[in-house]
DNA sequence: AAAGTATATAAAAGGGTTTTTAAAAAGATT
DNA sequence: AATCTTTTTAAAAACCCTTTTATATACTTT
């Protein structure tokens, strides 16, 4: 039974922020004016806000033709996204790139695991080391630990399940999910109760 | 008489806006507490404002160290600005690098200039190019000229009187009102008034 | 009439604005 | 009691904020 190691942390991702760039530059007024669904309201913020129902998705359209599509759980989603609201650049007389030049840069990914095990976060906070753990459970019932490699911020619940932001690549969220889980394995933190699979 | 050209152009140095870092972070509220002229408001600008007589100049600092020294006419005086209020930090126990360590870095030099010609806006728009230029006198009664190399914007007005902006070096500015004399001789602009030297 | 305001230019600094998403706990509101 | 909002994390985008300085117009306030 010593290869009791799980070959790889169960992870769902949550949220995909990407960027992409639709052309050099976009006429916001124009495109608000056309698309009655968009929200545009420079005073408050320079990006028009653009929602799709399918993918679920909220992409945030800048004048220098860049752009954010944030919402995604996958980058199939992201893709999907991007060409169709190209699409609709297009039908509006818009010149945008051709899908092929979308070229789209994961930000960010939002994903949650479980570690089995409910966590006392006192002795978390103990284990990992005061300094390298931010917990304030009567602001937040979170525990941030942050890890430098993959550089990405975990935040811990009571009930062992992990919430893991900032990586770039999938794989880094399951790399930094096991590297949790190896380190309050090693402080004896995790109460190994064998889910039984 | 060929040779005509001046040499070059009279400039003159209005203001200079340099960076520097002073340490790797900086409390900024202790330091609020200790300097009575510092002004600091986080809610409406996260740096703080601390202004010297002599030379002359405001410096803006930050949390993470950096710093932003405005207003001075040369860069002596913004090394000495960088090194008085040094000093001061030091003498209020805080840490920061040493004098030969604080970095100066040259970020956009403000400068006039005087084309010794009185100056028709409207067909030096025309003569540049109204694609290259931006005139709107009801707007404001300068006309600007941005030129690529140096990469520089030029505030023209009526009087010949020629404010140079976004230069890094002080060559710069003389090269770019040299080019920009060239060029407004070149289209006959320049009414070539001898000014007796 | 004199002194302010505004208009416009460049540059750095870093915090705010907005969007998305999960976790969970406390508080407010229905 | 059920539903909301707040708290926190990360990330991109591009604007605002603030400081300085000359230039020169129009407009407002003393």
């Amino acid at each position: 039974m010593k290869e009791g190691k799980k070959k790889t942390p169960e992870v769902i991702v949550e949220n995909i922020v990407a960027s992409t760039s639709f052309a050099d530059k976009l006429d916001l007024d124009a495109i608000a004016q056309a698309l009655e669904e968009a929200e545009y309201e420079p005073e408050q913020f320079p990006g028009l806000v653009y929602r799709l129902d399918n993918p679920k998705t909220a992409t945030l359209l800048f004048r220098s033709g860049k752009a954010n599509c944030t919402g995604a759980k996958n980058v199939e989603n992201v893709r999907k996204t991007v060409e169709i609201i190209a699409d609709k650049l297009r039908n509006l007389g818009i010149d945008v790139y051709k899908n092929e030049d979308l070229k789209i840069v994961i930000q960010n990914i939002v994903a949650i695991s479980d570690l089995g095990t409910e966590l006392n976060l006192n002795e978390v906070a103990m284990g990992l080391g005061l300094e390298n753990v931010e917990y304030e459970p009567e602001q937040f019932p979170g525990l941030v630990y942050r890890l430098e490699e993959p550089k990405v911020a975990m935040l811990l619940f009571g009930s062992g399940k992990i919430v893991c932001t900032g990586a770039r690549r999938t794989e880094d969220v399951a790399i930094a999910v096991q590297k949790l889980a190896d380190e309050l394995a090693a402080l004896g933190l995790l109460k190994e109760k064998e889910e039984g699979d």
